[in-house]
DNA sequence: TAGATTGTTAATCGATTAACAATC
DNA sequence: TAGATTGTTAATCGATTAACAATC
């Protein structure tokens, strides 16, 4: 399906392709053009062309590209049409608004259970799911395999328990627990969210002058 | 304090210093050098010296760097010593959470008030804020002058609701809102936070056999 | 056919890495 | 002093942009 290795810039452009075709298609669009593309997403033609054919060819000269069959590609490259176990762990308030917010149907993946380690919080229903205790998670993992894992738990126990899921066969992490996590340590897949990052970089650019 | 414009990759690795440094910091750990600096992070020692010498010289030949003092120097670059005025929009579950748990003080901002369109959720209590109505949000701006805004609103809203904040003064937005505003339409500062961008990306990067 | 736009190669640009004199 | 490590210049590498033949 690929040339070579696809670049992380390429990669972190995948989703915004994906994203405004899916628009595109909502509103009845038929075909696009690299140019039309760039224009709207403030890249080169040249760029998107590049990109896309990092995965195959998906346009016709003199035409462009037919968006429905585009943005069929791209979730086929990206993985969005597989229903991959998930679980979250960790059910404070961040787990909770992800497992309420997030449409992991809509990436590739499927939510099957919350773990937490407070009995208070245990037993009570999230997303449809009953909060189960972390004691309970080793015997889950053997059942049901998932494969990845979101973090929603303290810095602190972060690595620990990535390194215990790791052992338990979860081979990528959706990890906001404000750490980075060794991805050395094993062959997993790590994707560190770090809101506070974020919010540093718009306070970088933010004017000088202001307090 | 900065010498030419730095470049986006330079900005994003700014706040990943920053936190390491704390981290050392916290460890009671005084010196270290460009070298160690770059095993930890996965970075080389070059080019941890070039982007720091983008905004002077903080370092000492035959030492290396003082945790503490490089520290607090990442904290004025990247202005986290400022305490500019912020508002969220949007107080669904994904505002509530980022008003309990975003210490916007250690970001170089301050809360100041939490806006929502629904009358039913004006008047609760987050965060030790009282949640007000939109109505209110222009008056509130004129008095209080917010700086920046985070949107935690529906997509369909999110540029319009930008457009007047913009009027209305607010400079930059921390950008919950599923889409990306359109930044070239003023002035101001935008960070979109995508999180369904990172979760395909970890979907991108799983093995392509599992379902 | 003529116009448009692709896929792809070549040129450019910028970011990363290497090297080293300066110096603590 | 000798060893270490910086700041900075030069070399390399990779990503982006430009150009254009192929072709729908």
């Amino acid at each position: 399906m690929q040339k070579a290795s696809i670049s992380e810039s390429v990669i972190r452009r995948l989703p915004r392709y994906y994203r405004y075709l899916s628009q595109l298609e909502s509103q009845g669009i038929e075909r696009t053009s690299s140019r039309e593309l760039g224009i709207q997403l403030g890249l080169t033609a040249s760029q998107i062309r590049q990109d896309l054919n990092c995965f195959g060819e998906f346009g016709q000269q003199g035409y462009g590209y037919n968006v429905a069959a585009l943005r069929r590609q791209l979730k086929l490259i990206i993985g969005l049409n597989k229903s991959r176990s998930a679980i979250i762990v960790g059910a404070g308030n961040l787990g909770k608004v992800i497992a309420a917010n997030i449409d992991f149907c809509a990436y590739g993946f499927r939510l099957t259970g919350i773990f937490d380690i407070d009995h208070n919080i245990c037993g009570s229903e999230i997303a449809g799911f009953t909060v189960q205790h972390m004691d309970s998670l080793e015997q889950f993992c053997r059942e049901t395999e998932p494969l990845i894992a979101v973090l929603c738990i303290p810095q602190e126990a972060a690595q620990e328990t990535a390194d215990i899921l790791t052992a338990l066969g979860v081979k990528g992490f959706w990890n906001f627990s404000h750490c980075d996590l060794d991805v050395d340590r094993c062959q997993f897949q790590v994707e560190n969210v770090h809101l506070g990052d974020s919010l540093m970089t718009l306070s970088y650019r933010m004017p000088k002058d202001e307090d």
